[in-house]
DNA sequence: ACTGAAAGTGAACGACTGCTAACCTTCCGG
DNA sequence: CCGGAAGGTTAGCAGTCGTTCACTTTCAGT
């Protein structure tokens, strides 16, 4: 029995594809209620304003990716483990939901002050998770080095929606791949 | 003698810088011109029109990077060099002109149609030349496996801009190092 | 059957934005 | 010296966009 999804939920998920299309201000709210098949002003029924509904999306994806990085992170054994883990959860979250991390990436100048502030301290503590594990397998690194590289296998994995032609778990494999391997000591030792 | 820079690069340049922040539709022909000194409709003194002033930065760009990769790569020896000259000019690229790969990675849905036609040419080129250089140090991609890690390779390196707490060279040798590593047999055969 | 909340509609408003118009200043070549 | 291009200014127009308003439709619970 498939959960229908709430009205607000295919708002955001319709929002979601088209912000990540063309950017939070080339999307006006006719084009978000089309998408649903209501027009317009129907919006203000289910959200305070369009900045709620752009402020609503980044936060739960901040909350699902940390919360599903961290319990990863702590139901396994060893620090190798961990980072494939975490590998493997950021990119069945790319792939499953481009669209998602499309706008994550690109749009969190669009938000309000104070929902900005909660985003970026919930992506803080993510980046965190990921530095702490890349640390544990690759000692070498330093925590400033560490961050970099971490930003950088999300750039990696975040490639996905430009680049749609293989199929889900080619991709996958691929990307996990070449994340696992960016980050090997033996590339990293000068 | 340093060339002072015309007043239309020196638009070009600020333009980019706001672009990058706030994205195309986020900054106004008033903040351009602000950033510039000067105020406002000036600036149709030297471009035609907004989008104009998005789609001259893209093609230059783009132009850029293709003749840049491309000679690279004619230059070089062999495909191992051949890889490490890519991505060495890429890393450059990214590291120099971090507002410019911003824009260009986010705002490619703000151009006019034909600019974009003009644009998208143009970066495929460049990824041919990667797709190309790839799959001649690592024979067992296919064409689509390659493209898709070429993509990924962008990805990595142009996650620069978010990352902005190390000092260049650190940066660029941390990156150099992770985009070779990704693309390492060893990491890509199962 | 009736009521009241939930959800949707079209019209309209106010703010903003890209762009044009009309006008002024600077300054260099004959 | 002086005329005209190059570059700048402010005022304003037309269009768009987010939001609100007044009004209707839908429909579950008593």
């Amino acid at each position: 029995m498939a959960e229908k999804p709430s009205r607000r939920d295919q708002i955001l998920t319709a929002a979601a594809e088209l912000f990540a299309r063309h950017g939070f201000h080339g999307v006006g709210i006719d084009d978000i209620g089309a998408a649903v098949g209501i027009s317009g002003p129907a919006l203000y029924r289910h959200f305070r304003s369009k900045d709620a509904m752009l402020g609503e999306m980044l936060t739960s994806i901040s909350e699902r990716l940390l919360d599903g990085g961290q319990s990863r992170v702590d139901a396994a054994s060893d620090a190798d483990e961990a980072l494939r883990e975490l590998v493997g959860w950021h990119v069945d979250f790319a792939l499953d939901d481009p669209a998602l991390i499309t706008v994550q990436m690109r749009n969190l100048a669009n938000l309000t002050d104070p929902d900005r502030r909660r985003v970026r301290a919930l992506q803080r503590r993510y980046v965190e998770v990921w530095v702490e594990t890349i640390r544990r397998t690759v000692p070498e690194f330093d925590e400033p080095t560490a961050r970099a590289a971490a930003h950088a296998v999300f750039g990696l994995i975040n490639s996905t929606p430009h680049s749609a032609h293989l199929d889900r778990d080619q991709m996958a494999a691929l990307l996990t791949r070449m994340a696992l391997a960016s980050l090997t000591p033996a590339a990293v030792s000068s």
